[in-house]
DNA sequence: CCGATAGCTGTAAACGTTTCCGGGAGTCTG
DNA sequence: CAGACTCCCGGAAACGTTTACAGCTATCGG
């Protein structure tokens, strides 16, 4: 009786075949009963006996090189560091989890050539899908983008034209409700301490801050305006550089991670906030109410927008020839202590009294 | 001519097959030029024409089905929003990166169900290896960890007799660091905040606790012990529940969100750290450093855990019969103002002036 | 008691790729 | 000019699974 294949393939772990020569049974057979498919009593039970006895575990690949479906979503950023994306992520993946699939994450590092390569070979029917959220685009990223062989959502600003399903906020406008707001409490020599401009996001904020200071009618200082990366210690260098240069009543930051950077550079410096600097990052993280005093922060709906995000995404695998869409969730601002309108004066640095903090009002 | 397959499959997307039609050959030249091994020039051409004109990209799945490997790995952790496992996962991506291939990232938020899942769908050849750091552990569990198809390394304590790769540290020891640096700045009513008992790490910094303190000869006060998650939250009012119940002068806590939380607490309760209470965290994540005063905090070696963990994953992806390994990561302790020897008396909470945060002092 | 039907089974095709192998054409060497 | 060698090509098998299809047996209803 010649065999048609090997029953234990070289690396010696068992297939379906390998079960169903044990179970002196067709593959078919075999498969139906792993699947819970028919199969009469008896073929169950040597089938069943037979799995167990050579410990079989199913190809994953090759199941889905049938199926063609993987159950399988990813979420690319660019800093799984940044808290922000952690909201993000913790909404995807909500959703996505109950659609039956389970998340994955990609950190890339903001390096493009990582994030095009992670497209090309994932979005090669690794996942069922994808959600990315870009913080530089280049034309080559685009095109990837757009005839990925699964469904992609972008997460954030993209060219106008971009045929790809994309969720974004207006963080000009967010820009503007922070700065909007010191101007209200009486500040006038307002920094900002922004994060790469040749990025979109840095792009963004840096003509939202110009904007909304031309829109005061304030004069801009470049003294006041302060480039690094989209973390910490970039933040913290940032400011510093800023400090030694000029003297500020008043600081946005890019992000949440920025601002406490700054808040270090600013305490360090002897500087007291919010009573000599006032400063107010964005992204409106935990992060911001873990910190002493409590940064005020504005909001981008990173959650909610995630939320979206995977909603698109799933609709789009269900039915792919949808065409693309544009989703917008608006900014907000939260006032907490590191901007407080009145200082609680005379106890040093403690915690605000006010504890429950004082929560999203937009302006 | 009878052509033996649909040229375009039903979903539209081009083949290899599509391609060698077009160019006129057949699909084992195909492959081989988009390949880039062998070829005539003019074949070469042709192909490379089809190619791009049908918009041709390659199944990866298809792929991976003949080549028996993907080039991904996996990561699953608890909670991707603690710092801790943010440092890990850099340490591994930068290893796995040099080998070519790209990290994908779970976080299994704590649900075993999950994670077991998690392990029985990519492990099964999806990834080609998989890094796991475990909270909970059964038995079901480790025996999906141990049958995986995949190479599979465990971050943390684990049963010694498992027969799986592990990197740990040892974090009873961790714990002692912490408190001996306590009773030796002479505070006596030491207080923890535990994160689950049921847990692997919250038992073994339980265990750890109560020896550390056996071991100076202090009596155990159960009102100075108190349990939650190991969140910012939870670490909060787990500390607010103890101090509204006891009086401590120190508090030891299960990691650096929670010594946040405990943070907030303290000073929300009118306690001056550390003048007051002393408090030391444990992981000295960034976050340590972040906040004011900076944290004291036992390092368990995370990043270090990670890069040994994905160097014994990819030698092991390299030669599956290796034996099961283990390797011990020791803790150390790093001391900052939150639990200064001698509290820098007047000026108020700003930042400590020694800032080139005092580092990792091994005691 | 016979035909329809239901349930089970095995063969084979399919998913999309890589690769082994044999054959043919061309080039080089002696 | 014959033989060896190189290079390129196409057919076909292989990776491990699911599933359409057809054939078989046993049961049921009339």
């Amino acid at each position: 009786m010649g065999r048609k294949r090997l029953q234990e393939p070289v690396d010696g772990r068992p297939t379906v075949h390998t079960v169903a020569a044990r179970a002196g049974v067709s593959i078919a057979s075999a498969s139906r009963v792993l699947n819970g498919i028919g199969g009469s009593p008896e073929t169950i039970r040597k089938v069943r006996a037979a799995a167990a006895e050579v410990g079989y575990v199913p190809n994953a690949i090759a199941r889905s090189l049938q199926s063609q479906r993987t159950g399988l979503v990813a979420l690319a950023v660019e800093d799984i560091g940044n808290p922000v994306y952690v909201e993000m992520m913790r909404a995807i993946e909500a959703v996505v989890a109950s659609s039956g699939r389970q998340l994955l994450v990609h950190a890339t590092g903001g390096r493009i050539d990582n994030e095009t390569a992670l497209l090309r070979r994932l979005a090669n029917r690794y996942v069922d899908g994808m959600i990315v959220s870009p913080i530089r685009v280049t034309d080559d990223h685009l095109t990837a983008l757009v005839d990925s062989p699964v469904p992609v959502v972008v997460v954030g600003q993209l060219g106008a034209d971009a045929a790809v399903d994309n969720v974004r906020t207006d963080s000009r406008h967010g820009v503007a409700l922070a700065v909007d707001h010191l101007v209200g409490t009486g500040r006038r020599r307002i920094g900002f301490v922004n994060g790469p401009l040749d990025t979109v996001p840095g792009a963004a904020r840096d003509a939202g801050f110009r904007a909304a200071l031309l829109q005061h009618g304030i004069p801009l200082d470049e003294d006041l305006i302060e480039v690094g990366d989209f973390q910490y210690a970039a933040g913290r260098a940032a400011t510093e550089r800023l400090l030694a240069r000029t003297d500020p009543d008043a600081l946005v930051c890019a992000n949440d991670l920025i601002a406490v950077g700054a808040l270090h550079a600013l305490l360090a410096a002897g500087r007291r906030v919010p009573q000599d600097v006032a400063v107010v990052g964005m992204d409106d993280t935990e992060l911001a109410r873990m910190m002493f005093p409590q940064l005020s922060s504005v909001s981008l709906g990173s959650a909610e927008r995630g939320r979206r995000a995977a909603e698109l995404l799933l609709q789009r695998i269900a039915d792919p020839t949808l065409p693309p869409r544009r989703e917008q969730v608006p900014p907000s601002l939260a006032i907490r202590a590191s901007s407080g309108v009145t200082p609680p004066a005379p106890r040093p640095a403690g915690p605000p009294t006010t504890h429950p903090s004082s929560e999203g009002v937009t302006s």
